[in-house]
DNA sequence: ATTATTTTTTAGGTTAATCTAAACTTTTAT
DNA sequence: ATAAAAGTTTAGATTAACCTAAAAAATAAT
């Protein structure tokens, strides 16, 4: 059994290695976690010690077999939790994450059999992020950025990369949503900013960042 | 904010001090926590520190104003969520609590308000126990042991008082459950045993013990 | 190839929540 | 009223998760 802080950590090290990946370097993983790279070292050996992770000193800690499929069950949770949250209770996309950060941590099993269930077994949460199976498969889908989408042609907005809720809100605000059918009109050179339209009825203007954060499929 | 530890121990003096009226002493606290007396006396200071409970030496502990809201609103949460589990999750009444043990902890207000909404403000939880206002005011109804109500007279089942995993396990395999209309047929005089009619279909026999385990209104 | 800078680890402490063992109060029994 | 028993507190440790400051290793710059 895991503590909590331990398992903050696995869900770390899952995301910052790319899915396991590469390996993560003490400093980053104490900037994400808000901490210190000295309580970083400790808490590295004590996952290592119990085969989660890889540890080699001065050289980062890469995620084992194990640790991944902890990391992963704790993302289910936080997903199935951010999907039930918008869904059911009437959250707005840019509220749950918090809420969620709690929730992942509910050790039942039935729980989240039942909520899977209750939520009829969803495939993304509400920022269009992959929802694992309960052995911690993910169906990848390849979204490429808007900022990289040609122009002239239509897309669908399947996910935000940077989930921050200030930009949700500013999605939210200018009217862009997950599932919305988008296409660029107009492209400055200048600063790489884009003017995209909305289910053909609305027009907005996008900075290059913004549309590096929203990913698409054609 | 409280901590985990200290919204336990404040809802565990709530219901040993019989919603305050009584005091607390360490070693009943010490062992509904499961744990030393030792442990108890510490976290008792902490709590009169921070002016929850009234702490005298040898003589145990009383809540205090502040105290006893802050357990009303752990107790409404954990009540909410057995609520939202049976309800909505399709949990069964015995496999709740252990779960709402650690749902009640999640710090969210907003959670609360839209849990409560999506339920449609129930009054009572799964066990018939009380849902508190988000005030923390309970609606208090009274209600009798089974085991003191008269015979041959039509009674509603309306709460458990101990709500213990084999004992709810037992209520549904002979056809107990809250709202159910019952009457006493048969009295034992030698043990208190009783012959219960159930919603005028069925007839079961309880003991002494359990009839006083089920509370009824007329 | 040294030296300087950055990164990481080690050493030694702190706090919350626990424990055991010993000391102290209160209650009960003689 | 005194002694025994029961209940409670204090003293001193332990563990998890953190910290700061100093030491060590890896990387970058001259
Ligand atoms: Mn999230
Ligand atoms: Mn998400
Ligand atoms: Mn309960
Ligand atoms: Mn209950």
């Amino acid at each position: 059994m895991l503590s909590y802080t331990e398992e903050n950590y696995l869900k770390a090290i899952y995301h910052l290695s790319g899915a396991g990946e590469r390996p993560v370097l003490t400093n980053e993983l104490a900037e994400t976690m808000q901490t210190k790279p000295a309580s970083v070292t400790d808490m590295v050996k004590k996952l290592s010690a119990k085969n989660l992770i890889a540890y080699e000193k001065y050289y980062g800690v890469n995620l084992l077999k194990q640790g991944k499929l902890q990391a992963l069950q704790i993302i289910r949770k936080h997903r199935l939790w951010e999907t039930f949250l918008v869904n059911k209770l009437g959250f707005t996309w840019d509220e749950v994450h918090e809420v969620a950060e709690q929730l992942e941590h509910i050790q039942s099993g039935l729980l989240i059999e039942k909520l899977d269930k209750f939520l009829e077994y969803p495939t993304v949460d509400p920022h269009g992020h992959p929802i694992p199976d309960p052995s911690g498969k993910i169906k990848e889908v390849k979204q490429i950025p808007l900022a990289d989408f040609p122009a002239y042609k239509k897309c669908t907005i399947r996910a935000v990369k940077n989930g921050s809720p200030s930009f949700l809100q500013y999605l939210s605000k200018i009217g862009i949503y997950i599932e919305a059918s988008v296409s660029i009109v107009d492209k400055v050179e200048f600063d790489g900013s884009l003017e995209v339209s909305i289910d053909n009825k609305k027009r907005v203007f996008i900075s290059r960042e913004a549309a590096q954060n929203l990913m698409v499929t054609g």
